[in-house]
DNA sequence: AACCTGGACAACCGCCACACC
DNA sequence: GGGTGTGGCGGTTGTCCAGGT
């Protein structure tokens, strides 16, 4: 049973809007507004038009104070950064930049920034963060990162000159003894290969958050791909179609710390209704405490302490748990 | 000149969350 | 509390146009 329709189909026009008809719409909205219904706007303003689209065509093109044209530097960085960190939610990014509408920044990235990007990393690791699912903001808030802090791996790459903004890259080498920071990625060295499943993993993404430690590991060339997460359900999906899942929560004591991995209630930095609220920004902040991790607790936590979605470990190859572990602990994690 | 291709932009579609009754 | 209407969002498709062959 289907919904009924938002219009009448058979009775209105579309494809572009005429100049009259973009006419008509502003000179409605300057008098009388919205008056609170876009469905009964057309009818009101003698458009043969959706109120949906009557909707769109005001805010992408017709409302006061629309940006057109190039994009600027700091427009790039803004779209980039804030893609990395929260992926593809256009109206949030679009609040960051005044004048731009989402769809906008949405056409842009897909026909140039995507492009742009691309090209300067070789096709490599570049992709957005796994999109979560809508959320009920009242339940299950997304983590948002400072976009600032977690730019593209390749950002300096793309924008010459932006080392800065790549204060966290850095080598970790303290034999045995991993030091993780929350909220912040990590990029296993690809100089060593591991195979699981069968098949050769060429990368592979630790992401700690507070109490959470994630572990995603991909192929190049369009391969396997696949998610080890811990808390709140993680998946991935490969151009393949081949997908694996692995979710759950797992906890134990770490240096004397009793570690719940347990997401619920663990989101900093929120947003809701795309406002960030600073001030649970700033609660994360002063509650970056880190995480410490050995080689053997590394190892742990990869083989044991997964009660993921099929109720066994994160990762079900002990050599490849091995081998993470002792990456992690030789050092040649890197911050991404 | 005709055709093809790819880029840029505009618009549509379907889903979801929320407000209201 | 449940049903319904609406707004908002993101993905996708359509259209136009410029450049290349």
């Amino acid at each position: 049973m289907g919904r009924a329709p938002c219009c009448d189909k058979n009775n209105v026009k579309k494809g572009p809007w005429s100049p009259e008809e973009d006419a008509r719409l502003k000179e409605f909205m300057d008098k009388h507004g919205t008056g609170g219904n876009w469905i009964a706007l057309p009818q009101k303003a003698g458009l043969r038009r959706c109120g949906k689209s009557c909707r769109l065509r005001w805010l992408n093109y017709l409302r006061p104070n629309i940006k057109h044209g190039e994009f600027t530097e700091h427009e790039d960085r803004v779209i980039c950064s804030m893609y990395a960190s929260i992926g593809s939610r256009w109206s949030i990014i679009a609040s960051q930049l005044p004048g731009r509408t989402d769809n906008d920044i949405k056409n842009y990235w897909n026909t140039k920034l995507k492009k742009k990007l691309m090209g300067s990393t070789g096709g490599g690791a570049g992709g957005p963060p796994p999109r979560a699912p809508r959320q009920n903001h009242q339940q299950h808030r997304p983590v948002l990162l400072p976009y600032s802090s977690s730019p593209h791996p390749n950002y300096n790459n793309f924008f010459p000159g932006s080392g800065a903004l790549l204060q966290h890259q850095s080598e970790l080498n303290i034999p045995h003894t991993l030091t993780l920071e929350p909220q912040q990625d990590y990029m296993l060295n690809s100089s060593n290969s591991m195979t699981h499943n069968g098949s050769t993993s060429h990368l592979l993404h630790v992401t700690t958050t507070h109490r959470q430690l994630q572990v995603k590991e991909e192929c190049g060339g369009g391969g396997n791909m696949i998610a080890f997460g811990c808390g709140d359900q993680q998946s991935c999906s490969s151009s393949d179609g081949t997908t694996a899942q692995y979710g759950g929560q797992f906890g134990g004591r770490h240096h004397g710390r009793e570690l719940s991995f347990d997401h619920n209630g663990y989101s900093y930095g929120a947003y809701n209704n795309g406002a960030v609220e600073q001030d649970q920004q700033k609660l994360f902040q002063q509650q970056q405490a880190q995480l410490d991790y050995g080689y053997e607790e590394i190892k742990q936590l990869l083989m044991t302490a997964g009660t993921g979605a099929d109720g066994g470990s994160l990762i079900h190859d002990p050599a490849a748990a091995e081998l993470i572990a002792s990456h992690a602990a030789a050092g040649k994690l890197t911050m991404m």
